[in-house]
DNA sequence: CGCCAAGCGCAACCAGTGGTTGCGCGACAG
DNA sequence: CTGTCGCGCAACCACTGGTTGCGCTTGGCG
């Protein structure tokens, strides 16, 4: 029951490109297909499409200005993948802690034991 | 500068698939290629070839027992897998909160003004 | 010992996707 | 009015997640 719903947003951040698209996005406030793709290793059409992925799942929303479309952020849809993100890592965290001290307990025992 | 070489780490992570591996193999403490398919919608081959990904990035390791091949967790290298996704989390977060506050502070500006 | 089933690896194949190039079209500036 | 800038659409390629099918070793058992 861990992975549920949430696949969608995490293969949307799943993308390094995507990901790399978002950090642009934020630090730029906002950006268009053309202008995001001059910073990175990428052609136009290759951000376009990785945009339309990122609408779809409602982490970025577009506004026509003129003969461009602007993007920016969704910071509320953000915050939510940010915070499954660290669900999923507070989870492992917990499972490996747990896992750890089992395996002190065991080797008190054993200690113990002798 | 956001994204750098933990690249292969977060596509092995990235993958919903694997995760719910690294998740089964975290909760049964071990398990083998057919084991773990038998708790997965996918068939054997596929969860072998998730395995050996995940071998490659260092997050499993693998030890023959007889005519099986029984996969573990490598708790280091997922512990590390968790504070790099935190740490993207936390990044987000913390521009999310610095956007706010910068937000908040035009808003001031502007009511001053008026 | 001999045989059958269990478990695995390899190869071929298919669908989806990240990426490219090329084209055409609307909109803004000279 | 004309050029060019930014965008969308379509075709194509490579890689990857997934499947099926086959053949090999290895362990249990009559």
């Amino acid at each position: 029951m861990t992975t549920s719903v949430d696949d969608d947003l995490w293969s949307a951040i799943g993308d390094p490109t995507r990901r790399r698209l978002v950090d642009l996005l934020l630090a730029e406030g906002q950006g268009t297909a053309t202008t995001l793709s001059a910073h990175l290793p990428v052609t136009r059409q290759a951000v376009t499409k990785h945009l339309v992925v990122l609408d779809r799942v409602g982490l970025v929303r577009s506004t026509p200005a003129g003969r461009e479309k602007r993007y920016h952020v969704d910071q509320a849809q953000l915050a939510r993948a940010v915070a499954q993100l660290n669900s999923v890592g507070a989870m492992w965290d917990a499972r490996l802690r747990r896992i750890k001290s089992l395996a002190e307990a065991i080797e008190r025992a054993k200690n113990a034991k002798k």
